[in-house]
DNA sequence: GCACGCTCCGAGTGCTGTGA
DNA sequence: TCACAGCACTCGGAGCGTGC
């Protein structure tokens, strides 16, 4: 039994990534003719169209959407193998250029700190700020970001997290308002009160109610 | 509003060159 | 010899402008 070619892997990753024959094209440096035929070849294999027309665009088919989580996972798990250099990281030395996503308002806080530690322990590399529009891992996974500073979960076992700081909040009310009456103020207490939500992403809900 | 034609874009394919 | 990639081309769909 021959081992099939795990090159295709790569190319069926960015493939179901892009959804689109031309962007995966684009992506992998190949000739959109390349990259059509590499999906030939992928046809062949999985026994599956993966991509199919759907008037101007692509769309995967079900076997292909039940293959994308998988696929980003192995080739995630090949590409960790392979770079696993036995050299140890010389920071003086690292020629690199690393773009970070920030979420406004969270992370702005840490630029000049971060931008101080490279310029002293990592002259050679660049910060590439990235000002991030959506939420999720996307483009972590997709290698278009290599730090996330902001307020994350939910991040899939791929993605490696760290806590930089908790934070808390602080409520301020005047000498007149009914919590400062009466004593404790419970979670009960605070929740029973009428409540404004101001939300970026349409919730109507809070963690209060 | 509708039909028609033009243009653009993306996928697929035949042919050919190249390197192992 | 074979596999792969690029060039050139065709085909099909979408978008847009124009005339009725």
């Amino acid at each position: 039994m021959t081992d099939p070619d795990f090159n295709l892997l790569v190319a069926l990753d960015i493939l179901l990534a892009e959804e689109s024959v031309a962007g995966a094209a684009r992506r992998a440096g190949l000739s959109a003719s390349a990259m059509s035929r590499t999906l030939t070849r992928l046809r062949e294999v999985t026994g599956d169209p993966l991509l199919v027309r759907a008037g101007r665009k692509m769309v995967l088919t079900p076997h292909a959407q039940d293959l994308k989580a998988r696929t980003q996972n192995v080739v995630s798990e090949m590409r960790s193998v392979l770079n696993n250099s036995a050299a140890p990281l010389h920071l003086p030395t690292l020629e690199q250029t690393f773009y970070s996503a920030y979420q406004r308002g969270i992370c702005r806080n840490f630029w000049p700190a971060l931008i101080c530690a490279c310029a002293a322990q990592a002259p050679g590399v660049k910060l590439n700020f990235v000002a991030k529009s959506e939420k999720g891992p996307q483009f972590l996974r997709d290698g278009n970001v290599d730090l996330e500073i902001g307020v994350l979960k939910n991040m899939g076992p791929e993605i490696r997290l760290q806590a930089l700081f908790r934070d808390r909040f602080v409520g301020v009310l005047a000498p007149t308002h009914p919590l400062a009456q009466g004593g404790q103020i419970t979670p009960e207490r605070y929740a029973a009160c009428e409540h404004v939500i101001v939300s970026r992403h349409g919730m109507v809900r809070g963690p209060v109610g």
